[in-house]
RNA sequence: GGGCAAAUACCAGAGUGGCCAAAUGGGGCAGACUGUAAAUCUGCUGGCUUACGCCUACGGUGGUUCGAAUCCAUCUUUGCCCA
């Protein structure tokens, strides 16, 4: 992997650049759909890349390896073959269902041992067996296995969780150099910056990150519960000790607001459930501002979707038939907001990209945010 | 024409003397959701009120009782059976 650094926004640390896989090109800031088992919910390949115009898709690790398993995706040539996404993929490595499955797992020096949430087995993750994993899956982007604790963590747990961390980041890097990829094409291994909202961690745990030379760096262990605006403050530090020649992934975030702001300090990759998750739930995000798409005010709004919207289903459908599919809880109605959330949120960043390269990125992202803040 | 049964909130449907503004389900209305155990979860759903509380309510009317959705009489409507 790749990567050049094209721009440096004038008055912020915004930055424009472009990721090379094996599996394509990647322009930063990106926005990463998650595709978790292996789909992005609701939304077919076809409409990822045509319609929603997705550079590249996550999937996760520990739902992959308990299904379908690393034998079948063996056996499938990968999971790019699997479900038939040819753009670059990243594998998120298990480490926030430590964080998500908390009541169903243990930590120990060896690893973390889970019991599975299908049917109760039970599996150890290891750093090398996680990146053993990831390489049957073929992600051309490997996550390293981390703990992530909660936001309001105290010092002293946060503390004595990044040192676990910063041994299994080791042990995972480790085992990367001493491995190949499976099918032929390269696969490359983020490190993950944790330390909660304590200044003195982060910097010690951006340091050791940037310290390992990996192809690209990752914030993890934010918006996990903690004040946003710390969670500001953190990526911020955090990136100030991050090499500027690759790139940052901030993990798991976020609104629309908040990868605006990531962006401006100097992220360039971000991901998050929110665009589908709450999009199956009927929440809509727009550059005017959110939607309840359930809420009654909507029910004889004839008018599209969004009028300037960045897909087709924002012309094609009404509001008002849209409401209709989700009160009648018809599956349309996920695969439109699916469609349409994920395409925003490409539409966003391409945005932020193209103002970064003008040079007019932060007047630009200022409004913005409280534009899409509304509430509609 | 005769007999039997039933009528409860938006709908269905419990309750069969005080703990009942009334279980439960559906529907309706609103909220939550951040590296996905999520097509999920939470709250509200007679009126006024922040709340306390007050008022109006279990088909209509009239009774019994300290007290009635609950007991009695009668009327109305509906369903089933007999002719």
């Amino acid at each position: 992997m790749d990567f050049e650094l094209i721009s440096n926004d004038i008055n912020s640390s915004a930055r424009a650049g472009l990721i090379t896989t094996d599996h394509g090109q990647i322009e930063t800031p990106i926005f990463m759909p998650v595709g978790t088992v292996g789909s992005v919910k609701a939304v077919h390949a076809h409409e990822l890349k045509e319609d929603i115009k997705a550079q590249i898709i996550l999937g996760n690790t520990y739902h992959l390896y308990l299904r379908p398993g690393t034998q079948i995706l063996e056996q499938a040539g990968g999971l790019h073959k699997f479900n038939s996404w040819n753009g670059p993929i990243l594998t998120d490595s298990g480490g926030f269902q430590v964080f998500s499955l908390s009541a169903n797992r243990k930590l120990k020096e060896e690893g973390a041992y889970f019991r599975s949430h299908i049917d109760g087995s039970k599996h150890l993750f290891t750093p090398e067996g996680v990146v053993d994993i990831q390489r049957s899956i073929g992600a051309d982007i490997m996550m390293a296995l981390d703990e992530c604790p909660p936001g309001q963590s105290e010092y002293d747990y946060a503390k004595k969780s990044l040192g676990l961390t910063q041994r299994w980041l080791k042990r995972g890097w480790d085992r990367f150099n001493a491995t190949e990829g499976k099918y032929g094409y390269r696969q490359t291994f983020f490190p993950i910056v944790q330390g909660c909202v304590y200044p003195d961690l982060r910097r010690e745990s951006a340091k050791f990150v940037a310290d390992l030379g990996a192809d690209g760096n990752a914030i993890g262990g934010l918006a996990v519960g903690e004040p946003t605006e710390k969670m500001y403050e953190m990526i911020e530090l955090v990136n100030e000790i991050l090499p500027t020649s690759k790139p940052r992934y901030l993990m798991g975030v976020g609104t629309p607001a908040n990868i605006l702001e990531a962006i401006e300090r100097g992220v360039d990759m971000m991901d998050c459930v929110m665009p589908t998750r709450n999009g199956r739930n009927g929440m809509l995000f727009t550059q005017h501002g959110i939607m309840n798409m359930r809420n009654k005010k909507w029910a004889d709004d004839f008018s599209p979707i969004q009028e300037d919207g960045a897909s087709y289903v924002d012309v094609q459908y009404s509001k008002a038939y849209l409401r209709h599919l989700f009160i009648s809880q018809e599956l349309l109605a996920m695969q439109i907001a699916s469609i349409h959330n994920l395409a925003f949120y490409l539409w966003l960043v391409k945005e932020a990209r193209k103002h970064i390269l003008a040079g007019d990125f932060k007047q630009w992202k200022d409004e913005m945010v409280i534009n899409v803040t509304r509430r509609l």
